[in-house]
DNA sequence: GCCGGAACGCAATGATGTTGCTTTAAGGTG
DNA sequence: CACCTTAAAGCAACATCATTGCGTTCCGGC
């Protein structure tokens, strides 16, 4: 079901893996989306058509899973030293990277080829991580932090949904008067 | 660029899309997504696949096309007399309806064959449009309301980002707790 | 160093996507 | 009301892509 068995992690069918996934990130590059087609991968990767349409069952599918893999934070957020500044500046790079074309693209893809939603829980996995982190650095310091849920609601879900479903161009003032609106909301015990 | 340009809205055309879009619901209901193809499309609306091709571009704006159309509110939102029996009721239809499997399936069909985003912009406005009508109504009877952003914030944005990156299941007490968040957070005038 | 099984390559087949050319009919005009 | 213009649909050929059976290779374990 998972696009990435692995049943054998070494050797040929890692090479295999990464050549592919090297092959859609080139491609992409050089030749725009319309030219991703999986014969086109295949051939950039020395691979036949037959090894991806069996590992990934689709085209969708495996640009889903490229897609995951780049959405993955490669970083934990930056310490600013104070709840505040640290989920602004996170909120701010998140609608950045987010909101960029290849952004929008990568987030699409993530959404698009993923039958049982396992790869777009993936994503917002990964921003709850980073959240997390911020949140946990800032309870460590003393400071009071809203549960993690409450900023997921507040923050990362409006930009997604303009990121989604709005054409009009997103703000860095936008992110942080939604961090404001998260940090000054009052604190339901629900 | 429009999948609908109508340039002719009458006579032939109009028949045309009727028919393709019907053999869409249609085929759907009887055959599930899987058979979904613009061949199989074109002969149950009687029609050649270059006619689709040539209007829609591809399957997945088509698709795209109609799950917009089905995702048209088709009444003004229920009157409860209060702001905050509107809000909460309108909430948990906007939720049973999105949630479920055939409402998550069009709304990933709209944002998916959707280059420009205009489809998906389309459904937002919907969204918009019946928290307007809901809002307007509160403002008549001499209540105060929030703007209509903050319950897109608020309200929408939580309930799709869930529908959309979580696989949890979603109840309607999560839709009463986004709309109380919204009529008792503070008004700030940003 | 041998064995079992999983993954890959090859190649053929059927289905789908795409396009030039022709034909029909909608909508405007005299 | 008949004619003319032109968008849209039909037809048909072609290119490309998706799918599958079978043989071969190579990983992983004994």
């Amino acid at each position: 079901m998972s696009p990435k068995p692995m049943a054998r992690p070494g050797g040929r069918s890692a090479r295999v893996q990464e050549a592919v996934h090297a092959a859609v990130r080139d491609l992409e590059a050089e030749q725009g989306r319309a030219k991703l087609t999986v014969p086109a991968i295949a051939a950039r990767a020395g691979v036949t058509p037959s090894t991806i349409y069996r590992r990934w069952g689709d085209l969708h599918e495996l640009l889903s899973d490229v897609a995951v893999e780049r959405l993955r934070p490669e970083e934990p957020p930056s310490d600013h030293g104070a709840l505040r500044a640290d989920l602004t500046a996170w909120a701010r790079h998140f609608l950045d990277e987010m909101a960029s074309p290849p952004g929008r693209a990568y987030v699409r893809d993530a959404l698009l080829g993923d039958p049982d939603g396992s790869n777009a829980g993936q994503c917002s996995a990964y921003a709850a991580g980073q959240v997390e982190t911020i949140l946990a650095r800032a309870l460590d310091r003393g400071e009071t932090a809203p549960p993690v849920e409450k900023v997921m609601d507040l923050v990362v879900a409006p930009m997604m949904y303009r990121i989604l479903f709005r054409p009009d161009p997103l703000t860095a003032e936008y992110a942080d008067h939604l961090v404001e609106t998260a940090l000054t909301a009052p604190d339901e015990s629900a």
